[in-house]
DNA sequence: ACCTAAACCTGGGCGC
DNA sequence: TGCGCCCAGGTTTAGG
């Protein structure tokens, strides 16, 4: 899934659906996905959904939170006494919650993980403390503009640096690229001021659009409340090998790999 | 500082 | 149907 537009879908929906429930009980079946600390979210009321980059942070009450990572396959799925149970051969953890809701952790390839932190230390200590700006909220096109000149490498690997910039993975880095017609292995820092406002654009329009279709269910990943996203039926580049260019309608995409990931690319639009 | 490959796991899709 | 191979929304780590 998961990339921001994903785990805000979700958080969205955690949000309606968990605040001011209290937790039950949590069932651990798989411990890498949960090493520990469980015991200290047991009656403990949610208080709060954050996202933070592509990671959720559930707080509680008690002075504990829980952070959620779903890596590629990871689910997070809502059920009560009206909604279904969504458990399935890999349902990783179960937590019961009060009035009859249930949440459930699906995770095929186990990449995923659930860890409990202190919430006052969230911010600071955990593994969210090493995210850069989110592109909807605290990032500026000043600030954008002043991570690209910081670096030579490409284009593309920086838009999708957790450290850089919080949230862009695959998928919106390629549509967003594509969007603003600049070419991926383009360094960074050679970006001109307006290419860099262009892309600025991009990247918020692409994210914003990722949110309204509710995600990219391309292969695993559901909402919360385990329906599909659509935003797959609205990739602009990602995906499309050999497809020809829906905006220029001359170039025919190629895909390729840059820093280990696919990447496709209009070669007449992404010179 | 930067790059690549491999590692963590497992399922789905494709060709034969 | 079955088998082998390749691919996958992420991140970390080892090695050059």
């Amino acid at each position: 899934m998961p990339e921001l537009p994903e785990v805000e879908t979700i958080r969205t929906q955690l949000e309606k659906h968990l605040v001011g429930h209290r937790i039950l009980s949590v069932a651990v079946a798989s411990l890498k996905t949960f090493p520990q600390g469980k015991e200290k979210l047991l009656g403990g009321k949610v208080t709060s959904a954050r996202r933070l980059g592509k990671v959720l942070i559930i707080d509680l009450d008690n002075g504990f939170s829980f952070l959620i990572h779903l890596k590629l396959t990871g689910q997070v799925v809502y059920s009560s006494s009206r909604i279904p149970n969504q458990t399935n051969k890999f349902t990783r953890v179960v937590f019961k919650l009060d009035k009859g809701g249930k949440l459930f952790f699906n995770d095929s390839r186990k990449f995923g993980w659930v860890r409990v932190e202190e919430t006052r230390k969230v911010a600071e200590e955990s593994f969210v403390s090493r995210l850069g700006p989110e592109p909807l909220r605290d990032l500026t096109g000043q600030r954008f503009a002043a991570i690209l000149s910081s670096s030579r490498r490409p284009i593309k690997i920086i838009l999708m640096d957790q450290a850089k910039l919080s949230g862009v993975g695959n998928i919106y880095a390629n549509d967003a690229l594509w969007l603003a017609k600049i070419n991926p292995k383009r360094s960074a820092n050679s970006l001109t001021a307006k290419e860099t406002k262009i892309l600025y654009k991009a990247i918020v329009k692409v994210l914003k659009d990722g949110i309204k279709y509710q995600g990219a269910s391309d292969q695993w990943y559901v909402t919360a409340e385990g329906k599909k996203g659509n935003y797959q039926e609205h990739f602009l580049a990602y995906g499309k090998k050999d497809e020809p260019c829906g905006r220029c309608r001359k170039g025919k995409f190629i895909k390729y790999f840059l820093g280990g990931r696919g990447t496709y690319v209009c070669p007449v639009c992404q010179k």
